[in-house]
DNA sequence: TTTAGTCCTTCCAATGATGGGAAGGTCAAG
DNA sequence: CTTGACCTTCCCATCATTGGAAGGACTAAA
């Protein structure tokens, strides 16, 4: 199997693919004659496990970690845990984070009349110099909206 | 006002400060001539408004589309209405993706032992290739977990 | 057999917002 | 006149991902 077959068949493009080839994530493949990578089923099942984890919002090295510890055999299910639980506290802090956004923003754009007339709460708030000091303090370490995953068609 | 006490003063980093003036979202500031750059209370107050613009997550150019309706007294509310309410409704779709992140992956862990032993339903399920085809598909557009906006202290 | 079209290869660049650091100039206090 | 804290510009790294260019390989049809 080439590499857009194996794309096709696992979800995760083929330019990711080459990527998580080059960082380590995944093996280097065997290669045809001319250079084309070939993938197996087994690779492919890999592949999906890659994605799906991605699509839970783990970071690639926590995929690395995760890869690491499906692949063997011996491994304790408290350390699967660990990381799962660790990701999902992080998740829920974002998830917190970003609710204090919305309502914060739902609230101010209630008492925007949105009509024709400059007259805007939701500016003048944003411009008040008298709060926002101690206020929601975005996470130190993660982002509010970031670059895309975006799976393939 | 050098730029370190203008970034004391409004919460924005020197770094993003001189940033923000390189794309165009402030305007270049009059210079000593050393070539110092000099900042005036009413360009902190501009900071301040931008700073509180990114703890509620508006994307750059987002707070260049607000600064700029700030400053036309001219502006109709319903323009700005329009921004806020557009960016919460991406908040809230975001919002929506980590929350079924993370209740699939605590229902997951709930499933797992949590021991020394290796049966772990955890990977059990991102191994599984009947599932995840049509499962959660993070937005095109926007990812999971970004880089950072962290403020000075 | 040639050719068109699709695939593959590698390499480089951009994204968005931010921090880190180097190399060098400036300023105020001692 | 030195020290140290500040400023300047410039380049690099982050994270996961896409885009594209230049060129080679393969396949099907003419």
């Amino acid at each position: 199997m080439n590499i857009g077959q194996a794309a096709q068949a696992s979800g995760v493009s083929a330019k990711m693919i080459r990527y998580y080839e080059s960082i380590g994530l995944i093996p280097k493949t065997v290669r045809t004659e001319a250079g084309y990578r070939v993938y197996s089923d087994h690779d492919v099942h890999t592949l999906r496990f890659i994605r799906r984890s991605r699509d839970l919002g783990f970071s690639v090295e926590q995929i690395a970690d995760l890869v690491s510890l499906w692949q063997d055999r011996e491994r304790a299910s408290k350390d699967v845990k660990a990381i799962a639980l660790e990701h999902v506290s992080v998740l829920e802090r974002k998830i917190r984070e970003l609710q204090e956004m919305a309502s914060t923003l739902k609230h101010l754009a209630t008492n925007c009349h949105g009509d024709t007339r400059p007259h805007c709460p939701i500016l003048e708030e944003l411009a008040n110099d008298e709060i926002g000091e101690g206020h929601v303090k975005p996470d130190a370490k993660f982002g509010v909206l970031g670059k895309a995953p975006a799976r393939q068609a």
